[in-house]
DNA sequence: TCTGGGGTCCTAGGACCC
DNA sequence: TCTGGGGTCCTAGGACCC
């Protein structure tokens, strides 16, 4: 496959060799110790927009906040050639692509299709780490000895099953390692398939530029670029001591190991929430402490449900205050015994609020998280002592299951009775 | 151009305990 | 009276990822 196919921007469906990447044209491949496979869908939010307005296909599709202070969430290929990509605001990507059909992001309907998608992905292996929304790393080393073929076959299968059943195309990288495999379904993208044997990872990685490193963003890569590392090679032949004193002792470590190649971290299909968060932007600054007092209790409510609906309680609150200038404070305090009750975490929230220094200052962005997670189950007792906890607890309950039978918007705690439907 | 929302992990300092 | 080192917990901030 030439550089020009790939800049064009067709379809990689190969294997890396030492002349560049070959096609799979059904010759055997040795792929038997690259059993880590990385799904990627392709522009998923824009592609399932696509996929429900079928009238858009082909033209420039942006997914994303259409506030003042909106941002791209996500953008199809048309869009892409534009120069709009995720995270941009939304004013420039408009300025940029003025044709572009916008949508407001629909989570719920995201999630939906993407569970469809990671349960097709757990019918070949029950080993599936979802890494995101649209990302998943899967270990078909037991699908293998099952279903035969290699992994490179069971990822030509993934691929055209989730097109099947799904109608829309994702990428796959295939290697021995869990970063190789990410890189590679970066690589092929859109709708592709790159195979990495393990003999030519060193070349695959080190022409890269530093920044496909993990862990390397903006602010690591001026550094490295202070240190005139460009490249991953430039990365790997510098010495491991040079790197932890330069970039601290963990990242500086896992880059000396990344750049290499080796990446020891398993494909880990069970994983623990550590924390909950919400957070909202203003349309404008607020400076009215009693606003943003009514927003801390609303963003507690939203907390303290989605605790109760996974069945965990938290025992550090927190608050998070962006200031006009972008410039951000956290606060938090741990509590004596988790807590999933609204009442309580906006009350530990406003508190923090009050000695932060901040009241009356123009904030931009107001969150609140609770974080130390442990099952609800293991801390009912306590709950129940909670001087405040049963009767409240009680009552935001029965509120969950109000919600749950009537529709959101059908309860609201008397503070936020005279808001405007859509503020809660 | 002017920066969303949901997360994870790391660092560093201080308190506290042994 | 002055001094140690290690471990754990808590807090704040920041980088990074999707």
């Amino acid at each position: 496959m030439s550089r020009r196919q790939l800049e064009r921007g067709e379809p990689v469906r190969g294997v890396l060799t030492g002349r560049g990447i070959v096609p799979l044209d059904g010759r055997p491949v040795d792929d038997a110790d690259c059993t880590v496979l990385h799904i990627d869908m392709d522009a998923f939010f824009s592609s399932v927009e696509e996929l429900r307005h079928p009238e858009v296909r082909g033209r420039p599709v942006i997914v994303g906040g259409t506030g003042p202070r909106g941002v791209v969430a996500a953008a199809n290929y048309p869009a892409r050639r534009h120069g709009v990509h995720s995270a941009m605001p939304m004013s420039r990507a408009l300025r940029l692509c003025p044709q572009a059909v916008v949508f407001p992001p629909d989570g719920a309907t995201y999630r939906r299709v993407s569970a469809r998608v990671m349960d097709l992905l757990r019918s070949i292996t029950p080993q599936v780490e979802q890494l995101s929304v649209d990302e998943a790393f899967l270990d078909v080393a037991g699908a293998d000895r099952r279903l035969g073929g290699g992994p490179t076959h069971i990822a030509q299968l993934i691929r055209a099953r989730v097109r099947a059943e799904q109608g829309l195309t994702c990428s796959v990288g295939v290697a021995a390692t869990k970063f190789v495999a990410k890189l590679a379904s970066t690589r092929c993208k859109p709708d592709g398939l790159l195979l990495v044997p393990t003999e030519h990872v060193t070349d695959f990685l080190h022409p890269l530029p530093v920044g496909a490193l993990w862990g390397v963003g903006e602010r690591t890569e001026q550094a490295l670029r202070r240190m005139g590392l460009r490249t991953v090679g430039d990365v790997a032949r510098t010495p491991p001591d040079t790197l932890r004193h330069e970039l601290g002792r963990a990242l500086g470590s896992q880059l000396a190991e990344l750049a290499w190649g080796r990446d020891p971290r398993p494909v880990t299909a069970e994983t623990v929430d550590k924390s909950i968060s919400t957070e909202e932007t203003f349309d404008t600054d607020v400076h009215d402490p009693e606003q943003i007092r009514r927003e801390l209790l609303r963003l507690a409510e939203r907390v303290a449900r989605r605790l109760r609906a996974a069945g965990q309680a938290g025992r550090t609150v927190g608050v998070k205050l962006r200031r006009a200038d972008f410039s951000t404070v956290t606060r938090s305090r741990t509590l004596s015994e988790p807590t999933d009750v609204a009442r309580r975490i906006a009350a530990v929230a406003r508190e923090l609020y009050a000695a932060s220094g901040l009241l009356g200052t123009p904030l931009r962005l107001v969150g609140v998280r609770v974080e130390g997670l442990v099952p609800a189950d293991r801390v009912h007792h306590q709950l129940a002592l909670d001087e405040d906890g049963p009767s409240w607890r009680t009552v935001e309950k029965l509120q969950d299951e109000v919600v749950r039978r009537f529709g959101d918007g059908a309860l609201r705690p008397a503070s936020l009775a005279f808001c405007d439907e859509d503020d809660v």
